[in-house]
DNA sequence: TGATTTATGTATCGAATGATACAGAAAGGA
DNA sequence: TCCTTTCTGTATCATTCGATACATAAATCA
């Protein structure tokens, strides 16, 4: 059980949150490994060892992600006591932390890669798994509200949370460019503005 | 006037084409200079004389993009006569235009490249520029409406314009994670719920 | 035809990429 | 103390990156 063999010089989270900081901020494609080493401020044979290859890494970070970051957007969905409430603040958590000013803007998994052919086809189809898996999401939670009666059975929870799924990966490129809080707040609130038209009976 | 020396072997308008659909599928990082020559079917010095570099080219590229592909969708802009109708159009044919079955998916304005602090900074800001004054284009046309009397002036022609721009944008990751298009033009349709909400008096 | 100009094809440049070989250092086990 | 195990630092691997040098080919001009 002991552990045997020269022991870690370095904190083996905190050089995957490092990690984490830099594939949100550039990108899977973009991060060199010279810059991963330089932000983990590990050699290159310690990072191999600890995180297996780029791609590995990419993968352990993102679980951070998720964990960290993504955990107060999604925890807002379970939350709140109605559907409707359950998306503004899903909606409005999405902008705030989008708009974090100590970390990178934006979404790590809307953000990571969006191209298909390359060599990291499998990290780019880690990201999409996760996009989808998060849509998913937001149906079981309007399907939740048809079974409560808030939402119309005649409703398409299919089509509504694939809107509010594009609404949020839309504001991670609009926080990519610069939008302010204010701004991202805005958008969030004139997602909502649908809300009634989209739930009510047709 | 007449030109002297060799003449070109190959096209250089088709060429420019091939080189936009290698970048709209693959975006600026992602693609090599090797994916653009075995592409455009010519050499790289070839490619360096008539385009310089490869920053250069993109901006060539991405020129082309707007003035053949996105046409289509801002004109629908225009087109319309009133302010709800052009934004339905535009939604509608943004749609189309991302379910393209024999283009790549999403914008390549959109998807460009999304993160700023590479070598690729100033095509990352080029496509930022672009993404900016299509927002622009919006506004412009919601206070259109507004002079027409459709829009109430109290609403907030800003607002309602980033959001439907973060709908767009939010359409490119969609349809690149292979929405269909009804899903796109459903995503269209629900954007559009929000229309009487967002231009009413308040 | 000879001179000039421009484009093409081959071959390659230095730098950066992701990933390791290797030797030495630091721990536990016997 | 000696052996085994694991980690660290240096140095480097083969490959790919964007970009060119150079010689040759094909056109116009005089």
């Amino acid at each position: 059980m002991s552990q045997r063999g020269r022991p870690r010089t370095f904190d083996s989270d905190a050089a995957l949150r490092r990690a984490m900081l830099v594939f949100w901020e550039k990108g899977y494609e973009a991060t060199s490994m010279a810059d991963l080493t330089a932000a983990m401020q590990i050699g290159a044979p310690s990072l191999y060892a600890a995180f297996g290859n780029k791609a590995d890494l990419f993968a352990a970070a993102l679980k951070t992600y998720k964990a960290e970051i993504g955990l107060e957007i999604w925890n807002a969905l379970s939350k709140a006591v109605t559907a409707r409430q359950a998306f503004a603040d899903f909606l409005q958590q999405t902008a705030l932390a989008y708009a974090q000013p100590d970390t990178p803007r934006g979404c790590m998994i809307a953000l990571g890669v969006l191209n298909g052919d390359t060599d990291a086809v499998s990290t780019c189809e880690l990201l999409r798994h996760c996009r989808l898996e998060n849509a998913t999401l937001l149906r079981a939670r309007l399907e939740e509200g048809v079974r409560d009666g808030e939402i119309a059975p005649t409703a398409d929870c299919q089509k509504i949370a694939d809107f509010y799924a594009t609404v949020q990966h839309g504001m991670s490129i609009t926080a990519r460019d610069g939008a302010t809080l204010a701004s991202l707040q805005s958008t969030a609130d004139a997602a909502m503005a649908a809300w009634d038209a989209l739930t009510a009976p047709r």
